[in-house]
RNA sequence: GGCGGAGUAGCUCAGUUGGUUAGAGCAGCGGAAUCAUAAUCCGCGUGUCGGGGGUUCAAGUCCCUCCUCCGCUACCA
């Protein structure tokens, strides 16, 4: 039995994510995790949310409140909105948990002693009237190259120049207005990355099976300009993980906390503790200390194009430089970004549709078959509403879920509601086998593979298969004719019905939950043997006709949806 | 500006190392069937493969150039 290490990118937990964040990160990770469980594989799958930096410190100060419980709450939020999509997390943790403190400033202490860290004394923009040190996009002021008044301390959005922030004529703070900014000297810790770089280049060059847009994000930032840059791991904030040494103080830096991309990726490691402390699991080093058991473990990770940099550089950074024996990943799955109807998701504008709204129209399954079946693996893809109902209704409603109806209700009318006997199968039932045989081959693969959207397209032409015969085989007519041989049909059919179930759960959980439960089973094996599989309802079963499956989503709903969540807010 | 990705049928997308008449699903048209959620099945594809130039016996694929869209650009995360 393999063992697979999982991990999603850990969302911001700055509000309520939308469906690119979540087609790019945790529901491609879900259904990786669940189709290796059901391949009978033993899986850890972990995600959390990232829960510092300034960002969420202003979110918590607009909602009026501390920002430890504001982070407590929506921590609560998303971890409804992820049961809601039937993400089956192990575990769903904090990066602001006791257990990543303790790891982060673990990581700290061990890089310090190895002399991986030095320290680094800079100028920053200081806002009096906020109370805090800026980060550049956090300023805003006149472009000193196009006269721009709403350029940013890092970029000018207008000209596209680089900027320093010291360079803005008119600085002003974006989160109060305040113009009395002023340069402090403050102390920070770097990561010596550039110590490591050949170490970690090595270690990329390695990964010959990764996705290009993986590697070359990773190649680029290895090789861009003067090569890997030392980077900042501390800020001037008051949330987050204060610098300490492992458990020791850290003379000069008191009053810091480390920056969110250096505790984030370690919190994976952190949240598998949280799953034991929290009685879930009993053993975390197994899964992470290739010292103690963890060396047969394959570790994927699932994440957005965006977060690939910290991922193949800074977080393997972290871990080599520890010297210490930590599971590295094997496998990285990035995703592009999901547009919505012919422009970008838009939070501040209210465009396109949250992971909320989602579930308030339509059940999981609607969803994740579409962000699925469309997930943006070799460049950006597209949401529209006209593509969403057409694959909805065709794929889901027409094709898997009439067919369990027809074939169930088809049974009820003629032979009851129970699997009929007798009959023995011909060179049609043979050949179908086989066609079924090799489709689940070629979904398995893709699957192996990561290959999302091929391994809908296999599972897709697995369904349509299950028409093809009954229009062909016509059990409607052979009743007529020839009871016995309708009732092998239908019994092979119905079986079908199960197997789909089985093999589609990943992808659809509810849908094939639903399924079993009205075929009466409870065997969800994944079919090794398909013509022992294709037996597994025997006749004189009984079974019940399910509710409709699918529903269609009809015009009146997609227009309606489309204006909804066109934004303007 | 630099780097990366993308541009293929009305729509969403496949197209390994260059190799026969460029593919799939949806939509559309025609037919079959009547078990079913009017659901299914079969047949039908000339599309300047973003423009132009080049290499080659052969280019969607390689090279050059230009255009358009998107992302990143290290202190948002």
């Amino acid at each position: 039995m393999a063992r697979h290490l999982i991990t999603s990118a850990i969302p911001y937990i700055n509000g309520i994510k939308h469906l690119g964040n979540l087609v790019g990160s945790q529901l491609p990770a879900d259904l990786f995790a669940r189709y290796q469980r059901a391949r009978g594989n033993e899986v850890l799958f972990l995600c959390a949310t990232d829960e510092h930096g300034t960002p969420a410190e202003l979110a918590a100060a607009k909602a009026g409140k501390p920002v430890a419980e504001y982070c407590a709450e929506m921590h609560e939020v998303q971890s409804k909105i992820a049961e809601g999509f039937r993400l089956s997390f192990d575990h769903f943790g904090r990066s602001s948990s006791p257990q990543n403190h303790k790891l982060t400033q673990h990581f700290a202490g061990v890089l310090a002693e190895r002399g991986l860290i030095r320290e680094v004394s800079e100028t920053q923009m200081y806002s009096p009237t906020d109370g805090r040190y800026l980060p550049d996009r956090y300023i805003e002021g006149t472009c000193p190259n196009c006269g721009f008044e709403d350029a940013r301390g890092d970029q000018c959005d207008n000209c596209t120049k680089q900027l320093d922030p010291v360079e803005l004529i008119n600085p002003r703070s974006v989160i109060s207005g305040a113009t009395d900014l002023e340069m402090r000297e403050t102390k920070h810790l770097y990561l010596c990355q550039s110590q490591i770089k050949d170490e970690i280049e090595a270690w990329i060059d390695s990964k010959t099976d990764w996705p290009v847009l993986t590697t070359s994000i990773a190649k680029k930032w290895l090789h861009d300009g003067d090569g890997l840059q030392d980077r900042g791991i501390t800020r001037d904030l008051d949330w987050g993980i204060p610098v300490k040494k492992g458990d020791a103080d850290w003379p000069g830096m008191e009053g810091k906390v480390f920056y969110v991309w250096f505790d984030a990726p370690i919190e994976y490691i952190a949240c598998a503790q949280e799953w034991v402390d929290a009685g879930k699991g009993d053993d975390w080093e197994r899964w992470w200390r290739t010292d103690k058991g963890a060396e047969d473990v394959t570790y994927t990770q699932f994440m957005g194009k965006d977060n690939v940099p910290f991922h193949t550089l800074t977080f393997p950074a972290t871990i080599l430089g520890s010297g210490e024996p930590w599971k590295l990943v094997d496998y990285i799955k990035s995703f592009n970004y999901l547009n919505y109807d012919g422009g970008q998701f838009s939070t501040s504008r209210g465009r396109g549709v949250f992971m909320d709204q989602a579930l308030e129209i339509l059940p999981a399954d609607y969803w994740r078959w579409w962000l699925l079946s469309h997930a943006p693996e070799s460049s950006d893809a597209e949401f529209t509403w006209e593509n969403f109902q057409a694959s909805v209704n065709k794929d889901l409603a027409d094709v898997l879920g009439n067919f369990a109806s027809r074939v169930t209700k088809f049974c009820r009318s003629k032979f009851g509601e129970v699997v009929p006997e007798g009959g023995a199968m011909g060179a049609l039932e043979t050949k179908l086998i086989a066609d079924l045989a090799e489709k689940i081959r070629e979904y398995e693969a893709q699957m192996e593979a990561h290959e999302v959207r091929k391994a809908a397209g296999a599972l897709r032409a697995a369904w349509v298969l299950g028409n093809e015969y009954l229009q062909e085989a016509a059990p409607w007519s052979t009743f007529k004719t020839d009871p016995e041989t309708a009732a092998m049909q239908i019994r092979l059919a119905l079986n079908m019905i199960r197997l789909y179930a089985v093999i589609s759960s990943p992808f659809i959980p509810d849908a094939s939950a639903q399924l079993l439960a009205a075929l009466k089973t409870e065997d969800d094996g994944w079919p090794g043997d398909l013509d022992a599989a294709l037996g597994v309802l025997p006749a004189g079963h009984a079974f019940e006709v399910p509710e409709v499956t699918f529903r269609k989503i009809t015009d009146a709903e997609r227009e309606d949806w489309q204006e909804r969540f066109a934004g303007t807010r």
